[in-house]
DNA sequence: GTGTCCTACTAAACCGCTCTAGCGTTTGGG
DNA sequence: CCCAAACGCTAGAGCGGTTTAGTAGGACAC
C-alpha cells in the first residue's frame, strides 16, 4: 500500500472519511472519544494531508509568493533581500505556509507571473517589494482580487495593506547627526530613482538642507550596484569642492565607497564621513566599521509574512502597519569635519 | 462565473472535457483541427491549468525543495546563498517549476521536512546542501524515494546525484601559490568541521603543506560567522609566531579578518597576506580587494537545477557531475612575506 | 458484404480531501 | 409522554484535472 489515506483511516478506526476529516481538522461533528480514536490511528499510520487534494476542493493552497524584477545576479549582493526571506521564512513556517519565490528580469514579467500563479491557485497571496513611483502592479493585483502585502509605503498603494519604515524620518536622523558634526556639503548617493523609497529620501534630504542651511546636498541616483557606487564617490572626491560626508542607500555601496576613498588617500573619517542607509554584518566588519541606519530587517520579514497571513485569513481588514523607524548606529566613519572642510585640498590634510 | 475550467472550454468548444484534456497537453486522440479549435477557445477565456487539481491525480506539484539548516538569521549573511538561490531560480524557471524554501533549526527539523513535503506531494524533489561527514540525510531520501541532488561531493552520497566541485584541487592552487610567494607559515580559518567540504579543504592543506615543506599550516575550525572570523584572527596574529598568510573559508570571515588586521596595525599584503575561499562582490569592494579563489556560483545553481529537472524526469539515470574547479583570482591582499617573516615583531614592518 | 483495424472522440472513473444533506439516537422541555 | 432539538455520524457530491475503457464511423482487405 502507497501512502495512507484518510479512506484507510475511515476503514481502520471503523468511521466514515467524513468524520475523518472533521476529527483531523479539529472542526466539531464528532465525539471526544472518536476524535481521539481517529487522531491515534492517524499517528500510527503516519498520515500526512496532501496538499493539492486540500487545495483542491477551493481550499488554501498553503503557499504565498514573493515574485521579485531585477537582475538575476544582483540579488545575491544584497544583504537586504537574504534577511529579509529569513524573516518571512520564520514568520510563514510558524503556520506551516511555504514560501514561493521567483526571480524575473522586469515588472512585465512579474506582473505575468501574479497572473498565473493565482489562476493556477498555486499561492494564496503576494508579497510585493520594491514599490515604484506609479506601479501599475498594484492594480493588477487589486484587480486579480488576491491577498497581497506591500513592503514600504506609507500610501500609493491602492487598498493593499502595506508594512513600512518611515524613511523620512530616518534620513532625517542622519541629516541632523552630520550638521550637529559640523557637515556643510553632504551628498547623497541614491538608489534606483523609479523607486518610491528612493525619492522619499531624496525629498527628505532636500528639506533638511534647506532647513538647516546646508551649503550643498546632492543627491545621485545609482543603480544600487557597488560598481556604481564607486564611480559616483569617484567622481564627487575628484570634484574641487567635495563632500565632507556621503550617504549612501545602500551597505555595498557604502563599503565600495570607503575602499574608494581608502585607494585615493582620503581618509575616513577625516576627511570624509560615511554613512550607510542599511545596516548589515557588512557595515560592522570592515575598516573603519560603517556608521549606519540599523532596522531590524529579519523581524521586518516576519511582520510582512503575518500582515500577509492576516489578510489571506480576513481580506479587507489588515491596515497599514509601521515599523520602527531605523536608527542610527554610530561606529567609526563619522567624524567632524577636518579644518580644511571642503576646500578639496586633495586629500593630503590631518 | 469564476476562473474557466476544462469543463467551460469543452462545453464551448463541443467536445468532452477529455477531448480538451488532449489536446491541451499536446498528446494524440484528436485531430488537428479540433485541437486548434480547442487551444483558440482555451485561449480566449484566458484558461490556466489548477495546478492543485493537476498535482492530484498523482501528477507532478511542479515545485521543488530547498531546506537548509542553519540559523536563520545567518543566512543573510552569506552572498553564497543568495548567488546559489538565483542560479537555482533560473535553472527552475525556465520550466515554470517553482522553488519552496525553508530555513530550519537543525538537521531532525530538516529531515522532518523532506517527509512531510513528500508525503503531502508539496514538491518533487530536493535539493540537499552543507553535505555533512556522516549525513543521515541521504538515507532518508533513500528510503523515501524521492529525487534529489546533493551539492558538493564526491562520493559519499549513496545512490544520490551529486553536483561538486574540486574543493582539494583548489585548496592545492592557493598553498601553492602562497608557497611559491615564500610563506612558509600559513593558517587556515576552516568552516565547520562537520562538513564534508571542512574536511577536504583541512585535509589538503596538510598534505599540501607536507609535501612543500611549511614550517606551519593549521586549520582552525569555526562556524562561518564574521565574529569567530574575526575572534581567530585576532588570536592568530597576537601569537609570537604568526603565520604570514591567512586562508578563510568564506568571504565575510575574510573580511572580517581583514578588519582585525588593519585594526592591529598589521599590514595587508606588508605583513599578512589574506585569501578567501570564496569569492563575491565583496572581496573586491574592500580594500585592499581580496585575492579569492572564483567559481560562478549561479551557474553552480543552474546546473543543480538542471541535475534535479532530470533526475525528476528520469530518476535513477542522473549521474555525478564535476563543475569547473574554482581559480584563483589574484587581487591586492596578497604578496611576498616581509622580511621579518614570521618572527612577529609586532606589526610595524615595512 | 463482412470482418478488422484505425482514428477521433465520449463517458466515466479516479486522485484525496472537504463539506453538505440527511439519518438515527439521545436529550430536554412542556 | 411526545415532539423538537441537538448530537454524532454516514453517504455522497463535488473540486479540476488525467486517464482508461468504450464506441461510432470510415478505410481497407478479402
Amino acid at each position: 500500500m502507497g501512502r495512507p489515506t484518510i479512506a484507510d483511516i475511515a476503514r481502520q478506526a471503523g468511521v466514515s472519511k467524513g468524520a475523518v476529516s472533521f476529527a483531523l481538522n479539529g472542526r466539531p461533528g464528532v465525539s471526544e472519544a472518536t476524535r481521539a480514536r481517529i487522531l491515534q490511528v492517524a499517528e500510527e499510520m503516519n498520515w500526512r494531508p496532501h496538499s493539492a487534494a486540500r487545495a483542491l476542493g477551493g481550499a488554501r493552497s498553503g503557499a504565498v509568493g514573493l515574485v521579485i524584477a531585477r537582475p538575476a545576479r544582483t540579488i545575491g549582493v544584497e544583504p537586504f533581500f537574504a534577511q529579509l526571506l529569513s524573516g518571512l521564512q520564520a514568520g510563514l513556517s510558524a503556520r506551516a505556509v511555504a514560501l514561493q519565490l521567483l526571480v524575473v528580469e522586469d515588472t512585465a514579467a512579474e506582473i505575468e507571473v501574479y497572473r498565473r500563479w493565482t489562476l493556477e491557485h498555486r499561492v494564496d497571496g503576494f508579497i510585493v517589494v520594491d514599490l515604484k513611483v506609479r506601479d501599475e502592479r498594484i492594480e493588477v493585483l487589486e484587480q486579480l482580487a488576491v491577498p497581497a502585502v506591500v513592503l514600504g509605503g506609507p500610501g500609493q498603494h491602492g487598498s493593499l495593506p502595506s508594512v513600512w519604515a518611515d524613511d523620512r524620518e530616518a534620513m532625517l536622523s542622519i541629516v541632523h547627526y552630520l550638521a550637529a558634526l559640523g557637515h556643510r556639503r553632504i551628498a547623497h548617493l541614491a538608489g534606483l530613482p523609479a523607486f518610491r523609497h528612493t525619492q522619499r529620501r531624496i525629498r527628505a534630504l532636500r528639506d533638511s538642507a534647506r532647513k538647516l542651511g546646508l551649503v550643498e546636498a546632492v543627491s545621485l541616483p545609482t543603480d544600487f550596484s557597488d560598481a556604481e557606487g564607486a564611480a559616483a564617490t569617484r567622481h564627487l572626491l575628484a570634484r574641487p569642492q567635495r563632500p565632507t560626508a556621503i550617504v549612501y542607500d545602500s551597505d555595498v555601496m557604502a563599503v565600495a565607497g570607503l575602499g574608494v576613498a581608502t585607494e585615493m588617500g582620503v581618509s575616513v573619517p577625516g576627511e570624509l564621513s560615511i554613512v550607510s542607509f542599511d545596516d548589515s554584518v557588512l557595515a560592522g566588519i570592515v575598516h573603519p566599521a560603517l556608521t549606519a541606519l540599523s532596522r531590524d530587517t529579519f523581524a521586518l520579514g516576519e511582520q510582512v509574512a503575518h500582515s500577509l497571513l492576516a489578510a489571506i485569513d480576513a481580506p479587507g481588514t489588515v491596515r497599514d502597519l509601521q515599523t520602527p523607524t531605523p536608527r542610527l548606529t554610530v561606529r567609526e566613519s563619522t567624524g567632524r569635519p577636518g579644518p580644511d572642510e571642503g576646500l578639496g585640498t586633495g586629500g593630503k590634510a590631518v
